[in-house]
RNA sequence: GGUGGAGUGGCCGAGAGGCGAGGCAGCGGCCUGCAAAGCCGUAUACGUGGGUUCGAAUCCCAUCUCCACCUCCA
């Protein structure tokens, strides 16, 4: 079996197949940096993780490009109101966003170009169109000739006639009110740090061609997948395409976006202003269950984010590093080694070559942990250590091996030295406990586990002594 | 108006003609001094109305509801 990804342009499942053997070429449209991430920015960014893992564990040597969109109309407007520089706002969220991927385990890309980086690029992109006549010059601004390019339309299946008329750029000053600007002359009241010069005067780049520029910059004149937000499919993908095939290059080959996240059934959005900002969402709950939360229902679905989403994934979180701690403790450890080598169970491999189907894979995993932890239950260790290595391969797989460096020290940010110390403390009163249970003084024994209780430690006792760990919620 | 998507048990979510994915919550049990964790068991589920079929959540027709893109958006 091989790896099969749907391809939004056909609409139909594909076979994988790279343009060459054993890699993978990937563009991920990125961030605009102009306000805070919120949890639906990451969703896109864990579900092309988890395909670049998947493509990584598949064999494929994988480069991923993340762009980022580091000047618009609304990084000056809000830098503007704000008194700060427009380059500064835009850095200023480009690190926040990096923060953000950094926290729930996204990896960073090969490279992560910025729009206002490649100037170079993308005038010789626009005087390469204006050459081949598919874009013209209009008072100092560039624009794509809708009506010159027959293909346009095809990735979204949109009739020029039939669509609104785009609204970035006055109508007026256009051949046709589909055409999208290319390149934008200077406004007089933006900044002079806003403009570079061009063959028609000061301006900026327009929002599309900064992703085709800096495609065939560094994947070449054709890439493998071409991937972002669903809703990124038009205008800004249907004009990338239309601009990259226009300026005669291949382009890319199979185009994957992923679903947003919901609340109440609506879109989650930076415009609505009902995103739940990244930074409140890790304040209250571990990033792995974020993660977690984000990956387990199918890139291309909906995901109804409700109270209960994290509270759910932080279950499932603990109930993985559970088994995975037990099992370690009494099997001892496979190394990452011997993770990333081990044979996944075909149920998994399936699941995941099917469109990357991770809900289909989760239950796979859960079986595992089920049969896992009755293995350990029965004292059978070469069950549980085979369990716990295909455990831990799949988890990877999704980024989400408890054992990985990533979750290692999340335990409330504490250094290994002081959770040492912690650890000292706690186990003298432990063994208060295991004396007060060995003479049946259960009052004892329930006042030491409150009190620990009320510090946030959870004690377990179990057959070959007590163990402690932290409460996971704060 | 154009394009596309969705309605599955208390909740989240897979599946896509025939043995009721998985998780969370609940209930019963095992274990435990009690708990926690773990394990076992536990559900008249597929928007509505027709139809095709030996058999439909899955196919066909009709219909209702919701969502998204066509402005910026992951």
């Amino acid at each position: 079996m091989t790896l099969r990804l749907y391809d939004t342009a056909t609409r139909t499942e594909r076979e994988f197949q790279p343009l060459t053997p054993g890699k993978a070429s990937i563009y991920l449209c990125g961030p605009t940096v102009q306000s805070a991430p919120h949890v639906g920015h990451l969703r896109s960014a864990v579900a092309f993780d988890v395909l670049q893992r998947w493509l990584e564990r598949s064999g494929y040597q994988v480069t991923l490009v993340r762009n980022v969109t580091d000047i618009d109309d609304k990084t000056l407007v809000k830098a503007a109101e704000a008194g700060w520089e427009w380059w500064a706002w835009a850095l200023r969220y480009e690190r926040e966003f990096q923060a953000a991927y950094a926290a729930v385990g996204v990896r960073p890309p090969a490279a992560e170009p910025r729009a206002t980086g490649h100037i170079p690029e993308i005038l010789a992109m626009i005087e390469r169109l204006i050459d081949n006549g598919h874009a013209y010059e209009q008072g100092g601004s560039v624009y794509f000739d809708v009506r010159s390019f027959p293909g346009y339309g095809s990735l979204t299946r949109q009739a020029l006639d039939d669509l609104s008329p785009a609204q970035d750029s006055p109508i007026e000053s256009k051949r046709d009110v589909h055409d999208f600007a290319l390149w934008k002359a200077t406004k007089a009241d933006e900044p002079e740090t806003a403009s570079w010069d061009s063959p028609w005067g000061r301006g900026r780049p327009g929002w599309h061609i900064e992703c085709s520029a800096m495609a065939q910059r560094y994947l070449g004149d054709s890439f493998d997948i071409h991937g972002g937000g669903l809703d990124l499919r038009f205008p800004h993908h249907e004009n990338e395409q239309a601009q990259s095939h226009a300026a005669g290059y291949g382009f890319a080959k199979l185009w994957m976006h992923s679903a947003w996240v919901t609340q109440s059934g609506a879109k989650m959005s930076k415009s609505l202003g009902n995103g739940l900002l990244v930074s409140e969402v890790l304040a209250q709950h571990e990033p792995a269950a974020l993660r977690l939360a984000l990956a387990a229902v199918h890139y291309r679905s909906m995901l109804e984010y409700s109270t209960s989403t994290l509270d759910e994934a932080t279950a499932q979180w603990g109930r993985f590093q559970g088994f995975v701690t037990r099992a370690s403790e009494k099997v001892g450890a496979p190394s990452a080694a011997e993770v990333s080598a081990a044979e996944l169970p075909a149920a998994f491999v399936e699941a995941m070559d099917d469109d990357l189907g991770v809900p289909r894979a989760l239950a796979v995993i859960h079986e595992t942990v089920r049969a896992g932890n009755a293995a350990l239950t029965a004292g059978d260790d070469q069950a549980a250590a085979a369990t716990l290595l295909a455990a831990r391969a799949m988890l990877d797989v999704l980024g989400l091996d408890p054992a990985a460096p990533e979750w290692a020290t999340e335990k409330a940010g504490a250094s290994t030295a002081a959770m040492a110390a912690l650890d000292f403390l706690v186990k003298a009163d432990i063994e208060a406990r295991a004396t007060a249970r060995a003479d049946k003084d259960w009052a004892t024994a329930d006042a030491i586990r409150d009190r620990l209780a009320g510090a946030g430690i959870v004690i377990a006792d179990a057959a070959d002594g007590a163990r402690w760990s932290l409460a996971s919620e704060a």
